[in-house]
DNA sequence: ATCGCAGACTCAGAAATGTAGCG
DNA sequence: CCGCTACATTTCTGAGTCTGCGA
């Protein structure tokens, strides 16, 4: 005799005692049902600004007040136990020599620390801040051994693993305090999370891809770099004891509410809302109704590139040739960029020549483009395009007598580009394609792929396949997790598993059935026959819920969706698709991203259209 | 007037952390 | 029942886009 469980089919052995089984399933309904009281509160005090009249332009906010950033502790000396030898001898350095020792020594395991240009970089930061004796002695990064202290750290964060319940608790509520006081601003009577309210710790900067700076020290920063912005009226935050800000204003024609210049790169930094905020939704709004916008005039636009191409300005064609591609393959805008300051990196407008290879014909296809580039954070953008005639000619014609390393467009820019689709529609730039296409997208993919008709897991495979269509459409990928084909594997033995236990679930059903018509009219057994049914259909159920569990795994190792749900896609129209499809919600956004489409959710219907 | 550059903001994948489901 | 692991979510901060201002 045993129960079993709705929610977990699978377990069907009654191991334990029934007693703590109920006990524990009447826990976590209430759990359940504390969990949906929590929501609903949310919801109750949820800020519908959507609702609210919008500031005259430029005018973010009325009142602004917050506790400042939050800093990271102080670093403290290592244990006397833990040195750090210089040519096979220990050296007791100095607070500051340590620290920066310690930043190197806790990455050695990761590849960074055996790449020249980091090992440079970091020597040469290291060394500034030695002390002069230091200094003199330590003159060969080779020479230097941080084995001690990198086993420390390690030991640290095992240490950390492996700590009991109670004590875990102790630091999540620690924890917890510090985001009560630093982690929310009063923004216009409403309190508004905060994105980033630490500040980031020191530490040796990483770059992406072959960055020139990798390796060099991002120092710490204090009070006196930090720009603190708030309203007149409020509660000024106070700096950390015996320290000033660098200086207080109170600036509401911008969002952010502290900044600070960072020492590497020299750029700024900036501590912001979160996502949820009315600040970063308000905006987050706006540029899908510019999408939109671009919607209802993107044929007369296309038709426009299109004669340009033809145009005798040699600067009219290239602006026309990169418009296409910008259209037509979601590339980013391509800003120049300061050599030697960056990686190298290109989008559309600073490609080179060394970047495409034109094929008149390839693969049965003619005027083809290959375009092999590395894009924004270095990922890879490699394909293979038909164009028409025309773009094809011009393409030759740009590329006549440069060198490899010569920009394909050498008479635009960004600005020259976005000042002609800003007089075509206010608001216009080249990152709205992007956009556009995208929601267009997946609303057409959605459209063509999903059926009412279709089981509830074959449905959210069709709009994860919408959601790819777009992530590759951007070129969003990330690199295989590194047990991929491992879990891949796992996935296949438990739906072969599945499939045995199918087929013997199948035969013990043939058995019932034959019992029962050998002694017709027993009720017990025609039970059996109506449990051995349900076992059928509940495997049936199993088996293909992981099938698809499995498609849509495999297609989705190199592909990254986040990026695009999160940027890229018009929450509206996943919002309908949910509505129209009796899906809920939260089988595609999970809480963070339903706060922050809260305004979405909020005010569509199932009859949107992008 | 224009041009370059700082400033402000969005977008990006990796890494850290949390959690659920499994044996 | 409990620890472990795989997967999901959150955090982190670097890398872009684009605007507006001052020389």
């Amino acid at each position: 005799m045993f129960q079993c469980n709705p929610h977990k089919p699978k377990k069907e052995e009654a191991e334990h005692p029934v007693t703590t089984k109920k006990k524990s399933k009447e826990e976590i309904e209430a759990a359940k049902a504390l969990k949906i009281k929590k929501r609903e509160e949310e919801e109750q005090q949820r800020w519908r600004w959507w609702e609210e009249d919008k500031y005259e332009d430029g005018i973010k906010w009325k009142f602004l007040e917050h506790r400042g950033p939050f800093f990271p502790p102080e670093y403290q000396h290592l244990p006397d136990n833990v040195n750090f030898y210089y040519n096979g001898k220990v050296v007791k350095l100095g607070l500051a020599a340590e620290e920066v020792a310690l930043f190197f020594a806790q990455m050695l395991d990761h590849e960074y620390t055996t790449k020249d240009v980091f090992r440079n970089n970091f020597f040469k930061d290291w060394r500034k801040e030695m002390t002069l004796e230091e200094r003199v002695l330590i003159s060969d990064l080779n020479k230097c051994d941080f084995r001690e202290l990198h086993t420390m750290h390690k030991e640290k964060v095992e240490a950390r693993k492996v700590l009991s319940k109670e004590e875990k608790l102790v630091m999540k509520e620690a924890n917890q305090k510090i985001v009560e006081e630093y982690g929310f601003c009063i923004l216009d009577h409403h309190r508004e999370r905060i994105g980033n309210f630490k500040i980031e710790p020191p530490g040796l900067f990483r770059g992406r891809g072959e960055h020139p700076k990798q390796g060099m020290l991002k120092k710490r920063i204090q009070p006196e770099d930090v720009i603190i912005n708030c309203a007149k009226k409020s509660c000024i935050p106070e700096p950390p004891a015996g320290h000033h800000w660098k200086e207080v204003r109170h600036d509401n024609t911008v969002t952010w509410l502290a900044s600070w210049t960072e020492n590497v790169q020299g750029s700024c930094k900036y501590v912001m809302l979160n996502p949820s905020s009315k600040l970063k939704g308000e905006k987050d709004w706006e540029k899908y109704e510019v999408a939109r916008r671009l919607k209802s005039c993107v044929n007369g636009i296309r038709q426009q590139y299109q004669q340009d191409i033809k145009s005798k300005q040699m600067e009219t064609r290239q602006r026309a040739v990169a418009l296409y591609f910008i259209d037509k393959l979601a590339l980013r805008a391509g800003n120049e960029k300061e050599e030697g300051e960056t990686a190298d990196t290109v989008g559309c407008c600073s490609l080179r020549v060394e970047h495409i290879t034109l094929h008149d014909l390839l693969e049965d296809k003619d005027c083809v483009v290959e375009f092999d580039f590395l894009g924004k954070d270095c990922i890879r953008y490699y394909n293979k395009v038909p164009v028409t005639k025309r773009v094809f000619k011009n393409l030759k014609l740009f590329m006549k007598n440069k060198e490899p390393g010569d920009d394909l467009f050498d008479r635009l820019n960004t600005c020259l580009l976005n000042k002609h689709l800003s007089s075509l529609l206010p608001g216009l730039t080249a990152k709205v394609f992007r956009t556009f296409n995208a929601s267009i997208t997946l609303q057409e993919q959605l459209q063509q792929l999903s059926n009412m008709t279709d089981n509830p897991a074959e449905k959210l495979l069709s709009y994860n396949r919408a959601n790819r269509a777009v992530a590759v459409l951007c070129n969003h990928q990330r690199v295989p997790p590194k047990t991929f084909d491992q879990s891949m594997a796992n996935l296949q033995s438990k739906i072969d598993g599945r499939r045995e236990q199918l087929a013997l679930a199948k035969s013990e059903l043939k058995l019932a059935k034959k019992e029962v018509k050998a002694h017709s009219s027993d009720g017990k057994l025609q039970a059996v026959v109506e449990r051995k049914k349900k076992a059928v259909q509940r495997c049936e159920e199993q088996l293909m819920k992981m099938e698809v569990q499995a498609t849509n795994r495999e297609e989705n190792k190199q592909i990254a969706l986040g990026t695009s749900k999160l940027n890229y896609l018009d929450p509206r129209i996943s919002v309908a698709w949910c509505k129209n499809m009796e899906v809920p919600l939260d089988k595609i956004y999970n809480k963070s991203q339903r706060d922050k489409f809260a305004w979405a959710v909020d005010m569509t219907g199932a009859d949107f259209i992008f």
